[in-house]
RNA sequence: GCGCCCGUAGCUCAGUUGGAUAGAGCGGCUGCCUUCUAAGCAGCGGGUCGCAGGUUCGAAUCCUGCCGGGCGUGCCA
């Protein structure tokens, strides 16, 4: 809100220094506002007379001076306008600004932080999508967080989102077939044969357990088949149960999926089968031994790739074209998937599918995350897929609790390798920093809490008188609750969630120093009590709203 | 070899569509509980932003080269 006033009032003020002669007609700039770092450069700031100089020429400072003089922004929203260093501009909202917007949000607390940049727009959000191989691992935990804090993120700027996770199983998969051979082994050691875990075969204990589970089930009656059956029974019951058991982690993890769609299921309605053929149609694709090929290097990618293999079955990246023109053809405005590291070779693959098949690259973005590594103080926890010693999201989970891995997987950005430290994160005490924030929302909880039992009511907004509020802390608080919406636009604009956990710690520690120094509940001052409980439900509302985009929970009492 | 990501305080990381004196948490040291939760607050110390050049009025941020770490580079998925 202000920061639109401002950038109008300043895109007025130079088209008025330009009608005055005091800027050249030619020059035509976008216009940045910032947060500066230090408070003292005001609220907001911009560096626009810097830039104009370098374009134009002159005094930086000189310029800044003409563009105040022309500058009208209106009544209320800011109180000084200063020209400051080397020519930046320096705004400082007005304080009857930032009382107004504990009004606004307490008012509609529904409203506050919801925009309308996607315009109602469809997002199809496809993450996780683990191989049907075994139970969700720490890693994807880190894709299930990122990708529905996004969602979250983009439902709230006016987007439609659905959520999507790939299921790859597809008739013949050589990783199930792999992985019913595995069971196998497992499944005749049980009964004492001699069988071993194949080469290629997947080496977790989780395959042991699910062998003794079977024998638990359905005894010894798969010693009575032929090998074929065997497997082919196998490779139908472990698809089952693994699928059954994801499903498991990710509600455990409280992340929901509108849809797992199946690889199968594309099969079965031939989709593969028609993506291949709009691939051959369009030209993209030639034969060489014994295969068929896409001319990937056409489009991008640094080598061509298989589509048929030559034993006739049709590749992963065959199910995966189909799969993603059978989004756009559901009618998605854009696509976004989540890969996890050991998947960044596939992306232009990907990518050159689409665009082959017919489809715009730039309605399509892909995310690649990067591996997590825990910690049990300064000592790393092995897990090497290789080695089958893959830590599974679900015993994360028991470990540490949905909250704190949901808060340390949104730490830091997706981009960089996450230090996940399950000592700390399991500590019921300050060094952690998501109690930090929930206790934030515990005391605020509190404070509403004793002002019940006091009989104190909540005010309604229009009977506090909000002028009242004019300590220091007070207004570092407000300026906080003030920045949401612009933070929230950024994370999802930028699809980076992780800027919501830097936020909270933020207003967390605001609302922990106004706590400490401005006593709410006053035993000889009826008034300012209700003018700050109003700012304390304020606060409790945009907590709330950002604990939520975060995906944890906002505990009334710790 | 080629491609992607990373290299910022003792540790883990923010900050990177160029902006003012580079930030936070943890750890270390010092204070603060008769009053709404001390899971809190206040303070002190801590940096050649991997290295070397370049562009710019201005570079952690952009460009080039190099060094170090991770991953990828299958008719696996």
């Amino acid at each position: 809100m202000a920061r639109e006033a401002i950038v109008n009032a300043l895109s007025e003020a130079l088209s008025r220094a330009k009608a005055a002669g005091d800027l050249p007609e030619d020059v035509d700039l976008s216009i940045e506002l910032q947060v500066p770092r230090d408070s003292r450069h005001g609220d907001m700031a911009t560096s626009l007379p810097l830039v104009l100089a370098n374009e134009v020429g002159g005094s930086a400072r000189g310029i800044a001076e003409k563009l105040v003089a022309h500058l009208d922004i209106p009544k209320g929203i800011v109180a000084k306008s200063e020209v400051a260093g080397p020519g930046f501009i320096n705004f400082t909202l007005a304080p009857e600004y930032l009382r107004g917007v504990v009004r606004r949000i307490v008012e509609e607390p529904e409203q506050y932080a919801r925009t309308n940049a996607g315009g109602g727009k469809s997002i199809l959000l496809e993450f996780v999508s683990a191989n049907p191989t075994g139970p969700v691992a720490v890693v994807q935990g880190r894709a299930a967080a990122l990708g529905d804090s996004l969602a979250k993120l983009f439902e709230r700027t006016g987007w439609r989102v659905a959520r999507e996770y790939y299921v790859n199983d597809a008739t013949n998969s050589t990783q199930v077939q792999r992985f019913a051979e595995t069971l196998e082994a497992r499944y005749l050691q049980q009964f004492g044969r001699e069988a071993t875990v194949p080469e290629d075969g997947y080496q977790g204990d989780y395959v042991v357990e699910m062998a003794e589970e079977l024998v638990r089930a359905e005894g010894d009656r798969y010693l009575h088949m032929s090998r074929e059956e065997r497997l082919s029974a196998l490779y139908d019951y472990s698809l089952k149960k693994i699928v059954d058991g994801q499903q498991r982690d990710m509600r455990a993890f409280g992340v929901g999926f509108d849809q797992w769609v199946f690889e199968s299921a594309l099969y079965a309605a031939d989709e593969v089968e028609a993506a291949i053929e709009t691939l051959k149609e369009k030209g993209h694709t030639y034969e060489k031994e014994g295969a068929l090929w896409l001319k990937a290097t056409e489009l991008g990618d640094d080598q061509d790739q298989v589509l048929i293999r030559s034993d006739g079955r049709p590749s992963y990246l065959a199910g995966d074209i189909a799969y993603h023109r059978n989004k756009f053809e559901r009618g998605f405005d854009r696509l976004i998937d989540i890969f996890g590291p050991d998947h960044h070779g596939h992306v232009r693959r990907v990518k050159a599918g689409v665009q082959a098949v017919g489809y715009d690259p730039a309605r399509f973005e892909i995310f690649i995350h990067q591996w997590v590594r825990l910690f049990q103080g300064s000592e790393m926890v092995r897990m090497s897929k290789r080695a089958g010693d893959i830590v599974p999201l679900s015993s994360l989970l028991e470990d540490v609790g949905t909250d704190a891995a949901r808060f340390f997987f949104l730490m830091q950005s997706m981009e960089s390798h996450l230090d996940f430290d399950l000592e700390l994160a399991k500590k019921r005490a300050n060094e952690n920093p998501v109690y930090y924030v929930q206790y934030a929302h515990a005391r605020i909880s509190s404070i509403l809490r004793e002002a019940e039992e006091r009989r104190i009511a909540v005010p309604s907004v229009a009977s506090v008188n909000l002028d009242l509020l004019e300590h220091p802390d007070e207004f570092s608080l407000i300026r906080k609750l003030a920045e949401l919406p612009g933070e929230v636009v950024e994370a999802a604009a930028r699809c980076e969630p992780h800027r919501m956990t830097r936020y909270a710690r933020e207003v967390a520690a605001a609302f922990h120093v106004f706590y400490t120094n401005c006593r709410v509940l006053s035993d000889d001052d009826a008034q300012l009590t209700a003018t700050r409980l109003t700012l304390v439900q304020a606060t409790q509302t945009v907590l709330r709203i950002v604990l939520d985009t975060i995906g944890i929970s906002a505990p009334e009492k710790m």
